[in-house]
DNA sequence: GCCCAGGTACGCC
DNA sequence: GGCGTACATGGG
């Protein structure tokens, strides 16, 4: 178990429920557990007093070194979203009272490769059938990350086992149309990373794992190249898997947001991306957080 | 039966 | 390049 005092901004529903992770699920006790790193993990944070904003946050099942080797990183510890808050709710008055409803979030640096596949899975979908399906394929196609409180857990599996799969042996996850976009990008990943050897060519070739490195339009170029990867799904992985904050994916929710709130044609995404870029810049895919949880809230 | 869900591929103009 | 439309699945 590790243990941090006085966090900061930090609210578990709001990260973990704000629809940028699929594997976490909400306890009695209001923590959440979910695996990543290929282990099992309990989180809990409980603040200190009401309007205090600081609090203590635990981490059960992994030791400091694990802390410091991927879940400080994982959970964007080292950034200070009360100056990105402060910066974004200037901006507008919607801003504003959006951040109010989910003041805790912050995005999570998740991985990659889980990130592509599962918001292949998550286009025209509903985020509870999404996890189902997820769930799903780790248990039948992930290796065993075993048991923790009694339940037993599965990593994700990795794209050189999904690329052996064909579409009848993908069939008991129900994905629908979104089998083959998965096994076709699975394959792809898995040569690239395949020949990812140093050659002498002048062409650097890419990688998913070398994206993070690469910069914004670089990475999108590459996933928006693969099957049933497009604009939207490219910024989310962008955004949830790469750190690339200043990537502003538009989903039904966000285009409800820019419509209603903002007052923006329902169809003109170049509009929304636009505007985006214009006002909230290189935060613009934490605004697009703060906006995505507000409108749910509203909506609820 | 209909509509919807963190959209995209594909064909047509 | 901008438009429609089909697409698997399950919940309301």
């Amino acid at each position: 178990m590790v243990v941090r005092e006085k966090v900061k901004d930090f609210n578990v529903d709001h990260i973990f429920d704000c629809g940028q992770c699929f594997r976490w699920n909400r306890e009695q006790d209001g923590s959440y557990t979910g695996i990543a790193f290929g282990k099992p993990v309990n989180i809990s944070f409980e603040t200190y007093m009401e309007e205090q904003g600081e609090g203590r946050l635990c981490i059960d099942n992994i030791d400091e070194a694990e802390f410091e080797e991927h879940w400080c990183g994982y959970l964007d510890l080292n950034r200070d979203y009360g100056e990105i808050k402060r910066i974004l709710a200037e901006k507008d008055p919607i801003m504003a009272e959006a951040i109010k409803s989910g003041q805790g979030i912050r995005i999570l640096r998740q991985d990659p490769w889980e990130t592509l596949i599962s918001f292949i899975i998550s286009q025209n979908n509903n985020i509870p059938r999404i996890k189902k399906c997820i769930e799903s394929l780790c248990e039948l196609f992930g290796e065993s990350a075993g048991s923790f409180r009694g339940r037993n857990y599965f990593a994700f599996p990795k794209a050189p086992v999904l690329a052996r799969l064909t579409e009848e042996q993908l069939a008991p996850v129900r994905l629908g149309y979104r089998a083959k976009y998965i096994i076709e990008t699975a394959k792809k990943v898995a040569a690239d990373h395949a020949g990812a050897e140093p050659t002498d060519t002048e062409e650097i070739l890419q990688t998913l794992e070398q994206l993070p490195l690469a910069d914004t339009a670089k990475g999108y170029a590459y996933l928006t190249s693969l099957c049933g990867v497009g604009p939207k799904v490219a910024n989310c992985i962008l955004l949830f898997g790469m750190a690339k904050h200043e990537s502003f994916p538009i989903d039904v929710w966000v285009r409800r947001v820019m419509h209603r709130l903002y007052g923006i044609d329902e169809k003109d995404m170049k509009h929304m991306a636009d505007y985006a870029a214009d006002h909230f810049g290189s935060y613009g895919g934490i605004a697009q957080q703060y906006l995505f949880y507000h409108i749910r809230q509203l909506e609820k």
